[in-house]
DNA sequence: GTCCTATGTTGCAACGTTGCAATCATCGTG
DNA sequence: CACGATGATTGCAACGTTGCAACATAGGAC
């Protein structure tokens, strides 16, 4: 059915050989030659066949992206950018959810789950990456996001101790004194949720205040933000501002505060964290910590790319940080309500 | 470095062609060689080298999904569904981002671009379906979303029409007369913008009554619902309902509502399509049109693996529509707003 | 004219797997 | 005991490609 480059040499009266050398660009040919084989590879409608070039070469040109969601707002965008590094140096990209279940990580990377890849970005929810590291075998990681260091592998992350120091000075500077977070997360070794949650407690400490309440949540989702901040109004001495630890969470809450007639942000400031579209479209619009996304998402594809064509395997790990900027909207008063 | 066929043969002491049988259970094999293979598998580690067994099988094991973006919510929770249902019938996802632009659609089915798949399921933005059915030659196709049908390949789709006419239907009964749309797009031969503004405009005939206003968009984001709905408040006699042709655009426009202190639903109802995550959490929360995605995603699937496996290339294309329903929530009065 | 180099072209083998058909042992049946 | 049927195991070849090394030809230097 498919044409083969035996069909191609055929047609174009040359060997095997030299439609290879013509369609992989492998050796010199000559003008007149290069010619007639394109016109057969034409006529014939001739594509390499993938299968058996990832064979000879041992290579697939597949990357795995392995994150816990992808319907969430951040993942989502994330993934799209990655895609689009990926693509942009000849990378296809293989999308694996894990719904943040540790089996599932493990067997993603000891290869019983899934296709050949020549290299993995992973968003590891519960799996450290020690662990990481054997499970992967010589399989060349990039983590993303933040669990304790290792030395072995590649790290794309955030400042989120700096980042969540950064949103407490953002709510001091407009006057708060009564700030609570929601977005702990005490049940895994979730390195994330603790980075910010110590990032929270340093930024009160340097301005002399006590944290009001600090909410713990199952997800980063809407409804746990509602249920949190439902939970912190109806505390004795309820806040004066909250920070979030996700956007998703942010809104559930902003949610709950239109519910109960609570005004954002004269009587609470509301602070996020990731940028989502959604929160810039919020009324009143999210505050929040935005990440450097497209840096996060070309930063791990060109780290996975020199781990797997680089002679990098004795390098130990590095460990890059990316930037990431306060953005002040409604939610917090940093930016005056249109119209 | 990686564990062959024939190290594991070496090692448990019998052919190749009986370890091949044990691992991909292909034949008979008395049980006391099957621990023993079972044995040195797990010591050496072995994992079966894909591109080899595609090579030789002429099956890839991969389905891509190709949709116009993946950072919207809609197409970002439809991607995570058609994921899992592709997992649970043993296909792995390979996804591919086309922006809507055409050349791209074409490079992905031609082959030209793209890794190979043993089938598709495509949401095309711009290419009509008997072009995609050219394009992709022999392999097997699944379309999502509607564009005009064509006879031979298969489709997954709503009833757009009969949706919109529901939507304008949920306004009617609630007392609106003076109904607007936004989200028509002329630009494209994009059917399903023509679809719902072709149910919107039956839904108000059968109501006695005429549009206020249909405002076109060039894309389906909140920006162009925000854009649209300013718009439509600067008429002389401006609507009291609203009917957009996404949720998105519908978040968009109630921002603006919130902005210039329309009340919503008091001064306007305001109603979308998608049913994403985001308008349940809006406030208000959002009436909206609620695709069973579930089964979108599990029926585009199951007829996509029936074409890979089945004889049924000589088969007239299927036209499978799967049901929704109005989810009636506060921005139309549908539902109390709690508390 | 000989040697050398540069350029273009080729055949062979191999990547790791599975389809096919052959082989061998074992068992039940008549 | 011969026979066929069944079960278990095997060797060979092939899937379509590319690395390697060999080969052929032409052109330039001496």
């Amino acid at each position: 059915m498919a044409a083969r480059l035996k069909d191609v040499a055929a047609l174009a009266g040359v060997s095997v050989r030299t439609v290879s050398n013509v369609v992989s660009n492998t050796a010199a040919v000559a003008p007149a030659t290069r010619a007639r084989v394109m016109a057969a590879v034409e006529e014939l409608g001739y594509r390499p066949n993938l299968a058996a070039r990832n064979l000879r070469q041992g290579r697939t040109g597949l990357i795995g992206v392995v994150v816990p969601e992808i319907h969430s707002p951040y993942f989502g965008a994330l993934t799209g950018l990655l895609i689009d590094a990926a693509q942009e140096r000849g990378w296809t990209v293989l999308l694996e959810r894990t719904g943040g279940r540790p089996d599932l990580e493990r067997r993603l990377l000891d290869g019983s789950e899934g296709h050949q890849v020549d290299g993995m970005i992973i968003s590891p929810w519960s799996t450290s990456p020690s662990e990481l590291a054997s499970l992967a075998g010589g399989l060349p990681l990039v983590v993303r996001g933040e669990l304790e260091p290792d030395g072995s592998i590649d790290h794309v992350a955030l400042d989120n101790v700096g980042a969540a120091r950064d949103a407490v000075g953002h709510l001091v500077a407009r006057g708060r004194r009564r700030i609570a977070a929601i977005g702990l997360q005490s049940g895994l070794g979730h390195g994330t949720a603790e980075l910010r949650a110590e990032g929270f407690r340093q930024g009160l400490r340097e301005a002399g205040l006590a944290p009001v309440a600090e909410v713990e949540v199952a997800d980063l989702h809407r409804a746990e933000g509602a249920r949190a901040l439902r939970e912190l109004l109806r505390l004795p001495g309820p806040p004066d501002a909250v920070f979030c630890f996700s956007d998703e969470l942010a809104l559930g809450a902003l949610r709950v505060a239109a519910e109960q007639g609570v005004r954002v942000p004269d009587d609470l400031a509301l602070m996020g964290f990731d940028d989502i579209e959604d929160g810039r479209f919020a009324a009143p619009s999210l505050t929040t910590i935005a990440p450097d996304r497209e840096q996060i998402a070309e930063r791990a594809v060109q780290c996975l790319t020199e781990r797997v064509f680089g002679r990098l395997e004795a390098l130990p790990g590095r460990r890059i940080v990316v930037p990431h900027r306060v953005r002040g909207r409604e939610s917090t008063g940093a930016a005056p309500a249109p119209v």
